[in-house]
DNA sequence: CCTGTTGCCGAAACCGGTTTCGTACCGAAT
DNA sequence: ATTCGGTACGAAACCGGTTTCGGCAACAGG
């Protein structure tokens, strides 16, 4: 009977031999206690020392095992990435080059990215102080933040370094990497505004995520600076799904005075608009206009194309990494905080307008008033 | 003047004192060897002790450091996954979900895993031999498997133990989970078949993955088993973007006696379908049928939405992580093979033929004539 | 009663690194 | 010539585990 169930010892394969420490040790008649003080650089080894350690050390291919390191350091070389997969397919379509980008910036060092999933906050945070605890991430990439993140409460608390992929209402001791969502929305505001349109509408993205807060500001700053009235009617704040666009767009098109115009701050929410409009027999792009953020693929394929402001999720994961190991490396937070624009993706969602809000109101009632809802 | 540049020093944070094995041994009065014997289920530790000892562990919450353990058993507890992404935004929109699969799997068992991509083939073969020199991980899963695979040559010579998520033209050695996309296809056929249509393309998705020789198969083996006729013409390798797609369907769709339904191999290239027939003035699932395979987000946007044949990534991504976990121990590999079926996901691009293959033709040179090409 | 097993655990080596401490050697100052 | 202070390295402890080896005690067999 084996006890330790799930903890059989394999058969042990060959593992290929490595170069040690001791090899090179022996190889160049030093101790290893040198060559290690050699290779990181301490002060007490002669300068022409350090450079034959160096030199003889990748000619022999020498590269420490990191966890033989760390055993001692307490220091893994590696990156933590924890997301949270809430059941309901959280989408994230960027994932795959925003690890491209973070295992780019990472194994140029020699470092690695350690990943884990979690199905709920509370579990996120399990996880993370569980890979502290078990010396398996040396920092963190916070992505996707809230306002008021118990991840940063937490972080912080362990005194483990962290930086955020968007920003929190307390920024204080954060390093950080964002994209402008509220100049997004500015220009979104204002590319509208260019074509003609007077009355444009805002759909935001719930107020879970801290973003949604800096769009809708820049939703305003947009309106202001074209000289624009806000109806507060025309403010929502949506939620997250495309049927949560499509509520907020029903909503919208069916007031007296509807928007011509709905900026989105979510791309997947903007599609759901496209559904509202089409129920209501209005053409994306002519009789409403829509635009938007993110810069999803389903954008691009919808018809016709959604207008979007794009991230590049490859850069800010590869930036996101280079801050973060600054930071491991004892840079001061407050020092390490990118902002960045978004891109604009024209597609065909969005142009001059084709009807006036009257004319809309006046064609949204003939639909509406058929007893098919 | 810091030589190690990139390897300075950091300020090190104080990293909380975590319960060690001699801590442990102390408690039970026991030398640490003993304790860790106990743990691993060595034969020569008393049963009573055993649980002694297993007791006390959790009761003072003891988890083993697992680089502490590396440095010994060479073992990092830990999984490797190395995504190709050429820039060509290799779209993977069910990484997220397939990771969540194997993480959730591999934390049960208090594994990580370790995920790096490389941009080349080259790349991905160099980064797979450093994690293994590195000892950085243990076993690797092996997604989008080709004919012949170069992963599955190099981690033979290393023996380094992995699974494929797909198979290979020699499948000796080699674990596997997989998901039947013959059958997809020889369900798709039917459907198209079942629905009246005669003439049934058939577009792949290029040559250079295994599973489209799978899938060319099923869709033969459905055309025989609706005892319809084979037309040459009518079967394309295609590729794997949009544009492929789009080509591939025109070239059909052009053909004297073109089909009324086509059964693709893979979601966006059949999403470039879509645009041929809109170029041509066909309704896609009215005048032409089509039918894919992956479930791809875009397809539910799309107008109608793709019928499609979905996978479950990430139960996919926790089957091969326990498959992997089980060869690690020291499974048999040849046991270790599992596939399983598709899920249907009925969407509007699919129907009974509402033109003859004549009629279609007839539409077609309509818009052809046009010198609007 | 003596010997040979066997069961069970302690002692110590080991893994591949890092870090502390001690010291031989050097030139400069006394 | 002695003392002194650095410089530059060796020696050894250390990190947290695993694994080998050896030995004590209890028990069985002759």
């Amino acid at each position: 009977m084996n006890k330790a169930a799930g903890t059989a010892r394999p058969g042990s394969r060959k593992l290929r031999p490595r170069v040690t420490i001791n090899d090179l040790a022996e190889a160049l008649g030093l101790t290893k206690g040198t060559v290690s003080r050699a290779l990181n650089g301490y002060p007490d080894i002669s300068p022409s020392t350090q450079t034959r350690v160096r030199h003889q050390a990748d000619k022999m291919g020498y590269r420490p095992l990191s966890h033989a390191q760390a055993i001692r350091t307490g220091r893994a070389r590696s990156l933590g990435l924890v997301l949270q997969d809430d059941e309901a397919g959280t989408h994230r379509p960027f994932l795959a080059e925003f690890v491209a980008g973070i295992t780019h910036a990472t194994s140029a060092e020699n470092w690695t990215l350690t990943i884990a999933t979690a199905r709920s906050e509370a579990g996120v945070l399990d996880t993370m102080e569980r890979l502290i605890d078990e010396r398996k991430a040396d920092g963190f990439i916070v992505p996707r933040t809230l306002r008021d993140d118990p991840r940063v409460e937490l972080l912080s608390k362990l005194e483990t370094p962290f930086v955020l992929f968007g920003r929190v209402g307390d920024m204080s001791g954060c390093a950080s990497y964002d994209i402008s969502g509220e100049d997004a929305m500015r220009d979104a505001v204002q590319r509208l505004a260019g074509f003609g349109h007077r009355r444009i509408a805002y759909v935001g993205g719930g107020d879970r995520y801290n973003f949604t807060g800096l769009r809708r500001q820049g939703y305003l700053e947009g309106m202001a600076e074209a000289v624009l009235d806000v109806d507060p009617d025309l403010i929502l704040e949506g939620g997250m799904t495309a049927i949560d666009g499509r509520e907020a767009a029903m909503t919208l098109l069916r007031l007296p005075e509807p928007p011509t115009g709905i900026v989105f701050a979510v791309d997947r929410v903007a599609l759901g608009g496209y559904r509202a409009a089409a129920r209501l027999g209005l053409a994306v792009g002519r009789d409403i206009s829509i635009i938007s953020y993110d810069g999803v693929p389903e954008g691009a394929y919808a018809t016709p194309a959604l207008t979007s402001f794009a991230v590049d999720s490859r850069r800010a994961g590869e930036r996101l990494a280079q801050l973060l190991l600054a930071l491991v490396r004892g840079a001061d937070p407050e020092t390490l905080r990118v902002l960045e624009p978004a891109r604009l993706v024209a597609g065909g969602s969005d142009g001059p307008p084709a009807l006036d809000p009257g004319a809309m109101a006046a064609r949204v009632a003939l639909v509406t008033s058929n007893p098919s809802e």
